[in-house]
Formats: C-alpha cells, sequence, structure tokens
DNA sequence: CACCATGTTCCTTG
DNA sequence: CCAAGGAACATGGT
C-alpha cells in the first residue's frame, strides 16, 4: 500500500500504538525482507528493545528505538513495497499467511505482512541516502524543482517517478498530478514551459495533501483480508463500499468520462508501467482555455 | 492461459 | 561516469 499519502496515514496510526511498547520476541518468517541485514543480528539488535519514534521519509517508515543494553539508538526502516502492511493484532491470533516480520509486545503483536516481498523491514539505512527532497518541505521549491527538470529528456510522467526528484510519487498519484496540472504525460521534462511547472509544482503538493487528509477521515481496516485494507486510493472499491465519492479523477478510468471536459480517459504504457491521463484536458500543445480548473478547486480547499 | 498490479534495484546499452 | 530502458523480484486477482 504504497505511496506516500498511504505511508503517511499509515505513520500517524502506528505511532501512538507502539511509543513506549518492547519488543519481547522476534520472529522472522521470509528473511529475504531483511536484506542486507541478515536475521541474527536483527533478532539480537531489536529483541528487548522500545520503540520511541514513528516517522515517515519519502515512502519509507523510519522507527527509532531504544537499545536494552547499551545507550545507542537504533534506526529500523520498512519500506512497504507493492503489497506490504503493518498492523497489530492479538497475540493470540494467529498471524496471516504472508506474515514475513512479527514482533511480539505482549498483549499484541505488531506485524508486517507482505504478499509479494518486495518490501523491506530492515537495518540497513542504504536507500534513504538517494532520495531527493519531501514534497513539502523549502527544499523543493519552484526553483529546484524547475531546474532539476531542464536536465531530463524523459517524458514527465517517468520523471516523476523518480524518487531523487521529489519523494512520494507513485503510479497512481503521479497520474493525478498531471492531471490537475493540465499536463501530458508524454512532454519531455526539459520542455515543459514556466507556467506549467509551477502548476506541476503546486498540483504534486495539492494531490498528496488531499490524498492525506482524505485518508486521514476514512475508516481503515489495518490488519483486515482482501484487496483494501488501507488502500484508501481506491476510489472505486470505497464507492463499491458504499459512503465514499469517487476521489482518483484518472488514474484506473481508461474509457471513462473526464470529468473535467468529458473526453474519454486513455491508458497508455511509458517504461512498462500503466499512465491514465485526459487527451482533451492534457495536451501536448495546449490551446484552449479550459485546462486546470480542478487544480483550482482543489487548491482552494 | 494471458495479462495486470500501489515499487525499487540491478544489469545492459549507448 | 551518466542517463535511460528493461528485466527481475513473487504472488494473486480478473
Amino acid at each position: 500500500m504504497p505511496e506516500l499519502p498511504e505511508v503517511e496515514v499509515l505513520v500517524r496510526h502506528l505511532a501512538p500504538l507502539l511509543k513506549g511498547k518492547t519488543i519481547r520476541d522476534v520472529t522472522v518468517r521470509r528473511a529475504k525482507i531483511l536484506q542486507p541485514t541478515h536475521e541474527r543480528d536483527f533478532k539480537q539488535t531489536l529483541t528487548g528493545a522500545t520503540f520511541l519514534e514513528i516517522k515517515r521519509r519519502g515512502k519509507y517508515l523510519l522507527f527509532t528505538l531504544q537499545s536494552p543494553r547499551k545507550r545507542e539508538r537504533i534506526l529500523l526502516v520498512g519500506h512497504l513495497g507493492m503489497s506490504g502492511r503493518m498492523y497489530l493484532q492479538p497475540s493470540a491470533k494467529p498471524a496471516a499467511k504472508h506474515a514475513a516480520v512479527i514482533f511480539a509486545l505482549g498483549k499484541f503483536s505488531f506485524i508486517y505482512e507482505d504478499t509479494r516481498y518486495f518490501g523491506r523491514l530492515t537495518l540497513d539505512p542504504g536507500a534513504l541516502a538517494r532520495l531527493g527532497p519531501e514534497p513539502f518541505a523549502a527544499e523543493f521549491n519552484e526553483e529546484y524543482f524547475s531546474r532539476a527538470l531542464r536536465q531530463s529528456v524523459q517524458p514527465i510522467k517517468v520523471k516523476l517517478l523518480d524518487q531523487s526528484l521529489v519523494v512520494g510519487l507513485g503510479n497512481i498519484y503521479a497520474s493525478e498530478a498531471l492531471f490537475l496540472a493540465g499536463i501530458s504525460p508524454r512532454t519531455a521534462a526539459q520542455n515543459l514551459k514556466p507556467n506549467q511547472v509551477r502548476r506541476l509544482w503546486q498540483a504534486i503538493r495539492a494531490v498528496l495533501e488531499e490524498a492525506i487528509r482524505f485518508g486521514s477521515t476514512v475508516p481503515l481496516d489495518w490488519a483486515g483480508a482482501g484487496t483494501r485494507n488501507g488502500l484508501f486510493y481506491y476510489g472505486r472499491a470505497e464507492q463499491a463500499s458504499g459512503s465514499y465519492e469517487e476521489r482518483l479523477r484518472v488514474y484506473d478510468r481508461a474509457g471513462q468520462a473526464c470529468i473535467q471536459c468529458g473526453s474519454a480517459i486513455k491508458r497508455i504504457v511509458q517504461s512498462a508501467r500503466s499512465t491514465f491521463y485526459c487527451p482533451g484536458c492534457q495536451r501536448a500543445k495546449p490551446s484552449g482555455a479550459s485546462r486546470a480548473k480542478v487544480l483550482e478547486t482543489v487548491l482552494v480547499k
């Protein structure tokens, strides 16, 4: 369940539940998830340690723990990959089929589950060094963004997935941000006009912010079975469940009418991944005036 | 059976 | 050395 908003909401959910809790026992069912940390070190370091703080960096979860013996602090780095989940459940309940790591905390256990095992739960912070600025940080300003885009010939959609440019966007929110900004996903990054760069910069923050707000107000079933559970970006799944409005404007809506102009949403493949966009609102050569209307309304909220 | 899936890393190519 | 493209990772849903 990755992409920044989902991780942010998860971190806010977990923080009060984990703070102050001590790990009494560690069960590793899939050592692959710990790489490059070895299972032995992992267990030895974390058994007896107490959770102090839980934060987010990009799509990574950062757990700071207090070592039982030494004064040293421990940094546990988590990433959900494509299908990872984290939640607490009563210790008596048997762990899920794809539970990769189980931390016994006493009455409850903290579970890291991952069907496809693409995620990580490791003591190695190496991946963090390659990350670009946080989208809501001051370093991510228009000047920085514009300069970085000027150096790339890649299609803008592909470039937005590059976590060294800015962290947090994934395949869903990259398409959503481009729709809000009224920019074609095929445009080479370096060919964006200054006003497009500004709109995109605003749109990135707007989509992520909107999604965090949505995820914070929706009841989420973190540990339940099925395809949902904290996957609040699935607008259609939520709608099927009853009370939520559709939230995604273009993602996974190929063939449906654009909410802004009525054109049929298109699906194309870029870098072997699906991109969704509106051929009416996101033209390579912008001509009309009816663009970025939705962005305006999102910015106002 | 075929194709698709929220992500990142590694290898190859230019 | 760098940028870009694609395969690989592993499992499940449709």
